[in-house]
DNA sequence: AAGATCGTGGTACGTTCGTATCACGAAGAA
DNA sequence: TTCTTCGTGATACGAACGTACCACGATCTT
């Protein structure tokens, strides 16, 4: 039974395993003899391939995060630039909504992260996400862009709208896990600021004015199925298994 | 040794303890023992008081939502009437921003909350505060009567931007949490908004805005002064300690 | 062919946690 | 006074957790 076996694969098979089991129970109750159920293995071959449960917690997220920046990456594409960086920016907003399995996975265990690290400061040494300022400059360079070509009202600071937009979005993502508020209500807020954002009346060039989205217009929210197009491609940062 | 003993006045001893705990280390990491001893009370104690983990970390939860928000409320009566709603709103707002140790400690334990609650129903099932929606009906009817005494601009949809600026204050108040943020960009990026939203120019003659069909027209659950003074005064809710 | 290494299973150890049990002195009730 | 109840201490118990240890067959190297 014991042949040569791929250790990056294994781990990337149980690293999704825990991804799984923190989605369902939170995680702050994922043990590793959990993971190891999950995942069909025995707890002796998560030991052996993550030696601590610190660098199997590390390891997941950093997959869940991969996993996700590529799937907005993907999302984004497909969107393309033909409908204009208003539909560039939605797209970019809505892919952070927990609407569906993945992104609620990812928004749960984000934000678990993101307050655990605030008292654990083994886990604030961690970036777990490389910039957590990403985000905040590809948006804020998007709404530059619409400016310059006339899209969006220039009276605007970038900046700070792009902060405020991902702040909204945030709060809102975790509003829907909670069940308190709709992903539709969410979208519908987004839009409202969106309006305000970009100009309606077409800027002197010609340009097409963006349709007034409706509130279910992503209706692609499945489509790209960006699940393991691509697996993680090649992370190394170290450490194989030696032991025993 | 043993006299007769004020029983709330212990347990309030006891959940400030926990809650003292929790700010420091997090609230997922909080053990009986850990609680006894910052209070300075036997494990049994603690038990005594509150018989169970659950009711404890509820009763703590629910003693510092009381406190915070009678906080709240004395600082909105600070401002008064007289600035204007704009000075109302924004305090609302800071006052909701982890500045202080009081401020910093109910951010981050009503986020761990709010975060367990998504995978755990136990705690889903206590609502812990009242009325999650009450800051948002609050901010709402504020935003309206600015507008009918015209101080807002009458175009925006009230509840909408209510919504908006505690979703953001929310974000931004993790972000100071963890750090990526100060608390004076934070002031910065809402005052941006409270900008936009109240107008500079004195109120022309009396306008007439039509009604705006809002994203949800549970119009005002709650009045305007959400909070009382008085802190916690009665909050009855039932089991006394009564074993062995 | 022989020995070293790898992948795997099973299980034990020490700690921590929430909870339960036993005990006992002091205060109020009869 | 006597008895019952209350407040408190110390400690025990069972479960769960992360980790360590031991064994063993298969594969690779030389």
């Amino acid at each position: 039974m014991p042949k040569r076996v791929d250790h990056e694969e294994r781990r990337t098979q149980i690293a999704e395993a825990l991804i799984r089991v923190a989605g369902r129970r939170g995680l702050h109750s994922v043990g590793m003899r959990d993971v190891a159920a999950e995942a069909g293995v025995s707890l002796r071959l998560v030991q052996y391939y993550f030696q601590t449960k610190e660098k199997l917690l590390f390891h997941g997220l950093q997959h869940l995060s991969d996993r996700f920046t590529a799937r907005v990456g993907v999302r984004l594409a497909a969107v393309g630039p033909g409908p204009g960086p208003r539909a560039t920016v939605e797209a970019l907003l809505l892919a952070s909504l927990p609407t569906d399995e993945e992104s609620r996975t990812f928004h749960l265990l984000y934000s678990s992260y993101a307050i655990l690290s605030v008292t654990d400061e083994a886990l604030a040494a961690h970036p777990f996400i490389d910039n957590p300022d990403a985000a905040e400059n590809a948006l804020t360079d998007l709404l530059v862009q619409a400016q310059k070509t006339g899209l969006a009202d220039p009276g605007t600071d970038a900046r700070t709208e792009a902060i405020s937009l991902l702040a909204m979005t945030a709060t809102m993502g975790t509003s829907i896990l909670v069940g308190q508020r709709t992903p539709e209500s969410a979208v519908a807020v987004l839009d409202h600021h969106l309006d305000r954002i970009f100009r309606h009346d077409p800027p002197p060039p010609p340009a097409r004015p963006g349709r007034k989205a409706a509130v279910r217009d992503r209706s692609n929210t499945r489509r790209p199925q960006a699940a393991e197009g691509a697996p993680t491609a090649e992370r190394q940062r170290g450490e194989e298994p030696q032991e025993d």
